[in-house]
DNA sequence: TTCCTGCACT
DNA sequence: AGTGCGGGAA
């Protein structure tokens, strides 16, 4: 069987397994931004905490929250941990959207992919998962979003190497498969929702796994 | 104590 | 390649 054919078992195996994700979590394109900055290396349940205080007070919009000081936005997003830095990324990732939208996110998707993804990459705090995160669930670009848990499942599988770096997987993914929005959403997702419940780092538990029959 | 949908800096 | 950033939940 081809490498693209079993990703494609991998993912109808999945979903069949699994149902739809409805993923991301967010409410708008910005909220969406937001919480991929604030999850990066972070549990999601911490940063839904982050979140709810912004939303709380009304500060979920690019232009309040672009007027916060710093000191302020830190407290706001302490619960999501690294919230000192964390905060500094967000106000470069909200000069980047005054800069090249002024604010309104949509107008962002009438650029060009890879172009879009070069500039989001030279935002300080916007790291390659980030950018793809923000390209694909809050932009609708098809930009497939690797992980930790992508590399974890797919090496464990025989599919890759241990050491594969985040663009030899993302192109590995996006070589293999139609570039097809809906798909690289739903794919990432069952990915990651996989990763936590069975394929944990230390201690995988391949049984009652669906994927344990590819193995 | 470990781990969490990373990234930048040295 | 190694390290700092960090609170919260299991």
């Amino acid at each position: 069987m081809s490498s693209s054919t079993l990703l494609m078992h991998f993912y109808e195996t999945l979903l069949a397994s699994l149902g739809p994700s409805q993923w991301w979590p967010g409410e708008t394109p910005f909220e969406i931004c937001v919480g991929a900055v604030l999850t990066q290396n972070t549990n999601w349940s911490n940063v839904q905490k982050a979140i709810n205080n912004l939303k709380s007070r009304d500060l979920l919009h690019p232009e309040k929250m672009a007027s916060l000081d710093d000191e302020l936005l830190a407290e706001l997003i302490r619960p999501s941990g690294y919230f000192r830095i964390k905060a500094r990324r967000l106000k470069n990732l909200l000069e980047f959207l005054r800069l090249e939208c002024a604010y309104h996110l949509p107008d962002l998707s009438s650029q060009d992919l890879q172009q879009l993804r070069d500039k989001l990459l030279q935002v300080k705090g916007i790291g390659p998962e980030t950018a793809d995160s923000i390209l694909l669930y809050a932009l609708e670009k098809p930009s497939f979003v690797v992980d930790a848990y992508t590399s974890r499942i797919l090496n464990r599988h025989l599919l890759v190497h241990e050491d594969i770096d985040y663009h030899e997987l993302r192109d590995f993914f996006m070589d293999r498969l139609p570039r097809d929005v809906a798909l690289y959403n739903e794919y990432h997702a069952l990915l990651v929702r996989t990763g936590k419940k069975w394929c944990n780092k230390n201690n995988p538990r391949c049984d009652g796994c669906p994927l344990g029959s590819y193995l």
